[in-house]
DNA sequence: CGAGTCGTTCCATTAAATGGAACTTGAGTT
DNA sequence: AACTCAAGTTCCATTTAATGGAACGACTCG
């Protein structure tokens, strides 16, 4: 195949929770013989696409790629009326916020919002969740079709389950996990998209479980809902249920 | 020369202000084939580099790209330490905080904590800022000898300043600037290095100049201060200047 | 409709990627 | 210091992909 495809194969590499490649480790996960791997990642490096830690042979994401998530949110009118919505939230709160985007079974945080109180759930931004599992997913899978949540997750264990769970995410207009891939941290999600664009982002606000209770949840799942609310009326997104608390 | 080359060329030009990209943009900013540009753009979609907004011809950087500075963070123990120390002084103060690294002339953010404050200097992580029009900059160029600054700006009309600024950083231990970059803005940077990777990031807190006197600045120098030499000492930085207020 | 812009596809030419094997380099042993 | 083993790089003939001019579709606007 083109180098382009290595390359990529390079860089998802990275994804999981790998910080740095050798040579030996392309060799390993990628199973290409040891020539090309060694002129792949030089190429790399000479693009800027990699670097190496010091003067050692391991490799991290180059300069170059630094600003791409920023190029990215800087693309869409949708990720910045989010993101002020979730800054303003979490500030409000103190607690920790996101904002996820949903690639196939997946979710990423594009951007993040630490919380300021002294108990608070540390940012992973750029970590990739299974959207099945988190609150922050299914308010995005809620958003798909019945029958497309059935083709996408088809054969997978979990698919009854995970049904249940979108509808009522479906009629409740938010997504909802307490304790369920973090012991201890409880999330809230609410979905909007742009539909000139197609493209929908989930406001998600993370948080210890200890430290907020009912009320206090629906207040910001309120808070949430009020800006997802203003921000689904400008632009056209009449799928957005809002929240019935 | 190589697709690998084109690509990261494709990808730079996200770069500026530039926050999607079109076959014919690709032909006018890098001057290539439309032929070539067309194949090109496909072969980046096709490995998630790159993708195109809605159904129409603009293209943003991937999904792949997204989790590339998370991954570039979490392979440095000395980002993960001033992140640490940053966002408590965010906190604290209520200011926006940085992590910043040098590449060459420029300056990129690699993590942001955005202030709580209602008047609060707005995060532009992985925007691309001159070094030397920086405190975040200077604080990172001040690291490098006289001699290398002089060869990095050799030529550059703004040499003699820098010299000037940089000799009176190093004495001082932290950079500052008063609405440089931007009016009404004022910043503070203090930089540490790991002697292990050869790596220097600056810890940087930002913050809107009407709202912060001298003893308050003074007290935000000293938080940022104590929290850098503890990294400075844990980590053999013996460069390290501890801020004289 | 017709002119203009933009994007894609086609094809022969040219240039780069491939992978086996030989060769270096560096860390740890005897 | 010489030895060994693993990791990384370079070499070379072969295969495969990139290149760019030109022709072809798709859209927009007057």
């Amino acid at each position: 195949m083109s180098v382009l495809n290595n390359a990529a194969d390079v860089l998802r590499c990275f994804g999981n929770d790998c910080p740095d490649l050798t040579v030996s480790d392309v060799v390993r996960l990628l199973g290409m013989p040891k020539a090309n791997a060694s002129r792949l990642l030089k190429a790399m490096r000479e693009a800027n696409m990699l670097e190496t830690i010091g003067d050692s042979h391991r490799h991290r994401p180059g300069r170059l790629m630094l600003d791409l998530a920023a190029a990215y949110r800087r693309s869409s009118l949708l990720i910045g009326r989010a993101s002020e919505v979730v800054a303003e939230a979490s500030a409000t709160y103190g607690h920790t916020g996101y904002i996820s985007v949903r690639d196939g079974k997946e979710v990423t945080a594009v951007a993040d919002f630490q919380g300021t109180n002294a108990l608070r759930v540390v940012s992973n931004i750029g970590r990739r969740l299974p959207a099945h599992l988190s609150a922050t997913g299914r308010s995005l899978l809620a958003r798909l079709g019945e029958e497309a949540v059935h083709a996408l997750y088809a054969g997978h264990g979990a698919l009854t389950d995970l049904s249940e769970q979108l509808s009522k995410v479906r009629h409740q207009g938010f997504a909802y996990s307490s304790q369920e891939a973090t012991p201890g941290v409880d999330a809230i999600a609410i979905s909007v998209a742009d539909p000139r664009t197609d493209e929908a982002v989930s406001l998600c606000i993370v948080y210890p479980h200890a430290l907020v209770d009912t009320k206090g949840r629906d207040e910001m799942i309120a808070a949430l809902a009020k800006g997802a609310a203003r921000i689904a009326e400008d632009l056209g997104d009449s799928a957005f249920v809002a929240p019935r608390i």
